[in-house]
DNA sequence: ATGGCTTGAGTGTCAAGA
């Protein structure tokens, strides 16, 4: 396995063409997707067999949604994290949020995260926020212990520093940029993790997500809040890593780019 | 200024995202 690669598509059903596309011209080994937005039953999974992908997928209707797709079988998956749903989630939302998904691919521990947006400080979804990077940070210590070499990537909803802002004075204090949020992702990092993509030197203001309103992506208006999180022995042999802002620039884009990250030798 | 776009649900208009 050499390159593997997140992408927070917001809706598989919009999307299908432009992931089939990146699929067939980047040939990564993995990506992982968020928010596609649709049950299993209406995955379209023989659209990425078409193509040499196998999928595993855990989503339900209308929110969040996650699938991991893979040149090679995944085995040992979870599609839930245990005790995210045990605090009360914000009121009105379906449960449990399909927000997780950990295989096993190669060898390599997968963990594809959709981590909650979060609305606004002190609000019941930040809280929900906070409740389940508590619950993720558990599983993740777990998972380290079994598995060295692991990678967690995904839509994380964190913009962990300045650097990941285009105006920290205009987002200091809010969600996604909140001291509590970035302490947590320090912490995530702590249990031994790498994020890779400050291995490597960066164009200036790189960012992962762009606002769809005021021309955000025009006036490069975003923020980084998309990251590959690799374990100590993966991220040795991490050689690069990059954000790819070309299907940003797509009819109907996601307002997320794909992250990718590869890897030399070969990881599995 | 609490908007601005985009998607899904469902067919009028709102919730949610970030």
């Amino acid at each position: 396995m050499k390159m593997i690669a997140t992408w927070n598509v917001n809706s598989i059903r919009v999307r299908l063409p432009q992931v089939l596309e990146w699929l067939e011209k980047e040939s990564p080994d993995v990506l992982c997707l968020q928010e596609t937005k649709v049950t299993d039953e209406d995955f379209p999974a023989e659209a990425f067999r078409g193509v040499g992908y196998h999928a595993v997928f855990a989503g339900q209707k209308t929110y969040n949604g996650v699938a991991t797709l893979s040149r090679a079988p995944a085995d040992a998956v979870v599609a839930l994290l245990p005790g995210a749903d045990d605090a009360q989630p914000p009121s009105g939302t379906q449960t449990p949020q399909k927000r997780l998904l950990a295989a096993t691919i190669e060898g390599v521990r997968v963990l594809n995260v959709y981590i909650p947006n979060g609305e606004e400080v002190g609000s019941d979804k930040y809280a929900y926020k906070l409740s389940w990077l508590g619950a993720l940070e558990k599983f993740l210590a777990e998972e380290l212990r079994s598995h060295p070499k692991l990678v967690v990537l995904g839509d994380y909803n964190i913009a962990p520093e300045e650097v990941d802002v285009h105006d920290p004075k205009l987002w200091e204090g809010r969600v996604l940029f909140s001291d509590r949020e970035r302490a947590v992702f320090r912490r995530l990092v702590q249990l031994g993790l790498v994020d890779v993509f400050r291995k490597f030197e960066q164009p200036e203001k790189s960012f992962s997500w762009w606002d769809y309103r005021m021309n955000g992506f025009k006036r490069n208006f975003g923020l980084r809040i998309d990251h590959i999180l690799c374990s100590a022995v993966l991220a040795a042999d991490c050689r690069a890593c990059s954000i790819d802002k070309e299907p940003r620039r797509h009819e109907r884009p996601s307002d997320h780019a794909p992250v990718v990250a590869r890897f030399e030798p070969s990881i599995s």
